[in-house]
Order: structure tokens, then C-alpha cells, then sequence
RNA sequence: GGGCCAGUAGCUCAGCUGGAUAGAGCACCUCCCUUCUAAGGAGGCGGUCAAAGGUUCGAAUCCUUUCUGGCUCACCA
């Protein structure tokens, strides 16, 4: 498996900002502002679309109809102009890109950082995109695409019952199919031994990526049929929609530094923090609020847009991660306490309570179910096992007690069943990008 | 208009390759810390599985139609 990530590092969004910036930052740095980066970029690109719609607002009142104004806005031909002159890698412009970008990146590492994600490779659209142009032109060549009169390139999608599809502008600039198609050629390349592979992109992309598919397909690529689009629903807000545009997104480091204080606060008032040091209960809080919020996220079908209230959706009870979390932890505080087992000596012929049987039958389902998980691109098939288990576990725990069982043989077997109860699910959690902790 | 996806309890979701009384969590109401972590457990309340037809011994699950919501059909990314 390898992470990677594309980045969208190029455009007319990059130019807003930029713009935004010039007219209005005051030379306003991460540095002077204290701001996160990619915030600080998220605030000017926010500017750019008021400044944008108020201009246009202007222009409509001064008797414009509403669609002229739309493309009259001195504002978005500032942006546009610098587009140009990026692509004419215009220094000064070029630079000023450079510098911004760089806060977005610094931005998104310390976020990725506090997440635990990382990428094994990154790819710049600003790289991709010539090596799209590149392999159009050649398809170009070939009689795969086609020419129209205008110099424009385009591929016949009529056998596939699509419309065809635009590959290279008539002044020869390229659009996101043309970068999409170098990004995958350069990832096979980088990577010849693929075995697929996976986009994990939101669902309004659907129809692209089925065109993007049939076009890599068209050109003879072996491993077009590889490709699959892991589409998930959409987040929604109880007010609708996040926007970027309008500022009306659920900031991730807001999020999850609220996640963080939630689980700090529950866990002194119930927690077991004895003999803990400072750096470790700082690290209990983050293993449980990221935990929470990871799970939320998880533990619903990707395919399925899904309701987000931030106020009141993440709790640290019921289906949660830190129910998991808590159910492990027990799961150790009893290891703690008793001897190691050696499995050979693990009795087999006890009578057992229906609670421990139908833990034993669980466990016996992992793999399936990480295959299952594997094979339909679902992460919630486990997210709701590790669920089930702890269940089980708990009910379990709260009805037969082990360690005042006098039968030896039975007191051993509930301590074996303990020790995989708690590795089953502290691989299950791992699985879904989540920590577990000894205790809490 | 065409295509894709979804509609299950007041809310958020499982279940959907057909199988027995449709399951959780939250919320609400009872109980349970002299037991190994009560972030827990036991129980109660709550559903004509959007609607109507059809296939089947059997349908939340498969088929058809309708309704509702979302996405998409860009020389935006």
C-alpha cells in the first residue's frame, strides 16, 4: 500500500487568494498574523469571494443584468490575468505562488501531524499536468483523440455513451481530465507493480472519474482497469452545506483541539489517571478525543452522505471509539493484574456461558471481516465489529467475574479470552488509523 | 430531461449476495458501584423498513412504477 496525495497547488482558486492578498493582507504573514497557513489562504480566498460578490452586487444596481456582471468583475479578470501569468511563469507571480503555497503546506503538515496521517508520495498538479499535456498530444498522434477545427482536443466517448470529452483548450492549456490523466500515468511509472488503484474522492465526482477511467482505457493502459473510485458522501452541516467559498466549513483544527478538551474534561472527572505523568495524560486526551473523531467519521457507510452536528454529534459514549477504547483498557487493567498465560495450558474442555461463547465466535470472525472490509472499501465493517465485541465484552465482564472464579481452569480461560478480546480490538481500532490506550 | 446514489425508531446509523419476533447508539423512564475501570451493565418506551404493485414457500433485502432528497451531465478544479 502506498499513501499518496494530490495536490492541488494550481489554478484560478491559488490566483484569488493570491489576489485577495495582494489588495487586502498588508503584507499579512503566518508569522505576523499568528495564523495557520492554510487558514491564512482559506481567510484572503474567503475575501476574494465577498470582495467578488460585492462588486458584482455594485454592477447589477448600476443596471448590469446579473449574468453580465458575473463575468465583469475587475476582481475575478485580476485573478484570471494572473493565472495567465503563471502559466507564462511570470517570476514575480511565480514567486508570490511559491511563497503562498509554501504557508499552505506548513498548514496541512502540522494538521497531519496532530491527525497521525502521513503520505508515502505527493504529487503537484503543477507537475501533472505537463505529463497530461504530453501523453494527450501523443494520443493526439495516434488517431486516439481528436482535433476540431478551433485546435481543441477531444476524445469520442460515444461507444461508452458519454459525451465526448475536452482534453486540451484551444490555446493549448490543459483542464483537470488532462492533469487526472498524468497524474495516474506518473503513479504507475513511480510505482510499475500496482496492483490497482484506489481515488478516495468525494461522490460529486463520480461522472469524472468514469471518464477518467474510460479515456486511460482508450489510450491501451493495461492497468485502467485497476483504477477504482472509493466514492464517499458528502458531510452535511445541521445549517447545510460547507463551502469553502463562503467560510461556512468545520474547521479540522478547530475540531479536533475541541475533541481534545472534550476528552480531557471527561476523563478527569471519571478517569484513572493514577501515577500518570503530564506528557502521558496529554497523550490519553489526544488518543481519545482523535480516536472519537476518527470513528465518527468512520463507523458510517462511505457511500452515505452523513449528518454532522458539531455541537452535539461526538459523544464519548455508546457507539464510540472511546467505549472501544475504555472496553481495551479494562481489558489490560485485568492483565495487569495476573499472571501470563502460556496458551498451551489454556483449558478446552469448560462449560462456557453463552457470553463467552459468542465472544469466542467473534473473534473467530476477524479476519473475515477485514477481508470484507478490504474488499467492499469499508472501513465501517469494522468500526461496527470493534463495536460488537466490546459490547460483548462488557456484557461479559459485568456478569462473570474472573478473578473470584474458583475454578482454576475456568479463571485461566477468562483471562485468555481477555488478552485476545483486547488485541482483537486494539487491531481493529489500528486498522481504522486509531490508538489505544493502557488506561483511562 | 438523462445517469448515479440515498430514503429503516423523535435524532444519528447497522442490517441490504432473500430466511425465523427488523437491530444499535443518543434522547426519555426504571434498576445495578462491600465484584477485576459505572466512559460500564440489565431492562422499559419507541418502527405499516418512503408509497404502491410484482417475483417467491418466504422481501427492509430482488424487479417495476411513483414520491422525496443529494450529486452529476463544464473549455471549474
Amino acid at each position: 500500500m502506498i499513501k499518496t496525495q494530490i495536490i492541488n497547488d494550481r489554478g484560478i482558486h491559488i490566483c484569488k487568494s493570491m489576489v485577495a492578498w495582494q489588495k487586502f493582507g498588508n503584507g499579512e504573514t503566518p508569522q505576523s498574523s499568528g495564523m495557520k497557513g492554510d487558514h491564512l489562504i482559506g481567510k484572503y480566498y474567503v475575501a476574494f469571494d465577498k470582495a467578488y460578490k460585492k462588486e458584482i452586487e455594485e454592477l447589477v444596481a448600476g443596471g448590469m443584468d446579473k449574468a453580465e456582471a458575473e463575468k465583469s468583475t475587475k476582481i475575478l479578470a485580476e485573478a484570471q490575468e494572473m493565472l495567465q501569468k503563471w502559466e507564462a511563469e511570470d517570476k514575480e507571480v511565480r514567486e508570490l505562488w511559491k511563497r503562498m503555497n509554501g504557508w499552505v503546506y506548513d498548514g496541512f503538515s502540522s494538521t497531519y501531524e496532530l491527525m497521525g496521517i502521513d503520505f508515502d508520495a505527493l504529487y503537484y498538479e503543477s507537475d501533472t499536468y505537463l505529463v497530461g499535456k504530453q501523453v494527450v498530444l501523443e494520443g493526439l498522434e495516434k488517431g486516439i483523440f481528436y482535433q476540431k477545427e478551433d485546435g481543441s482536443v477531444w476524445c469520442d466517448l460515444s461507444e461508452m455513451k458519454m459525451d465526448d470529452k475536452l482534453l486540451l483548450r484551444a490555446d493549448g492549456t490543459s483542464v483537470y481530465m488532462t492533469q487526472d490523466i498524468g497524474t495516474a500515468l506518473l503513479r504507475y511509472k513511480d510505482y510499475p507493480n500496482l496492483s490497482g488503484l484506489i481515488y478516495t474522492v468525494g461522490n460529486e465526482q463520480n461522472h469524472h472519474f468514469k471518464v477518467l477511467f474510460a479515456i486511460l482505457k482508450k489510450l491501451g493502459y493495461a492497468w485502467a482497469d485497476g483504477c477504482y473510485h472509493l466514492s464517499y458522501g458528502m458531510v452535511d452541516l445541521p445549517s447545510g452545506k460547507m463551502k469553502s467559498r463562503e467560510g461556512t466549513v468545520v474547521d479540522a483544527d478547530d475540531l479536533m483541539q475541541e475533541l481534545i478538551d472534550k476528552a480531557k474534561e471527561a476523563t478527569l472527572e471519571r478517569g484513572h489517571l493514577d501515577g500518570m505523568s503530564e506528557e502521558e495524560k496529554q497523550q490519553l486526551y489526544k488518543t481519545i478525543g482523535l480516536g472519537g473523531l476518527k470513528y465518527f467519521i468512520l463507523k458510517v457507510d462511505p457511500k452515505k452522505r452523513m449528518l454532522f452536528n458539531p455541537a452535539e454529534s461526538i459523544e464519548l459514549t455508546g457507539n464510540t471509539a472511546p467505549f472501544i477504547q475504555y472496553t481495551y483498557a479494562r481489558t489490560q487493567s485485568i492483565l495487569r493484574s495476573s499472571e501470563n498465560i502460556d496458551f498451551k495450558d489454556v483449558p478446552t474442555q469448560i462449560d462456557i456461558e453463552p457470553v463467552e461463547k459468542e465472544i469466542i465466535q467473534l473473534i473467530g470472525e476477524f479476519p473475515t471481516v477485514i477481508k470484507e472490509a478490504g474488499d467492499n472499501y469499508s472501513p465501517a465493517l469494522l468500526a461496527n465489529y470493534a463495536y460488537e465485541l466490546a459490547k460483548s465484552y462488557n456484557s461479559f465482564y459485568q456478569s462473570v467475574s474472573i478473578f473470584k472464579e474458583e475454578n482454576e481452569d475456568k479463571k485461566r480461560f477468562r483471562i485468555a479470552l481477555t488478552y485476545l478480546t483486547g488485541e482483537v480490538l486494539k487491531n481493529a481500532l489500528k486498522l481504522l488509523g486509531i490508538d489505544v490506550p493502557e488506561r483511562m
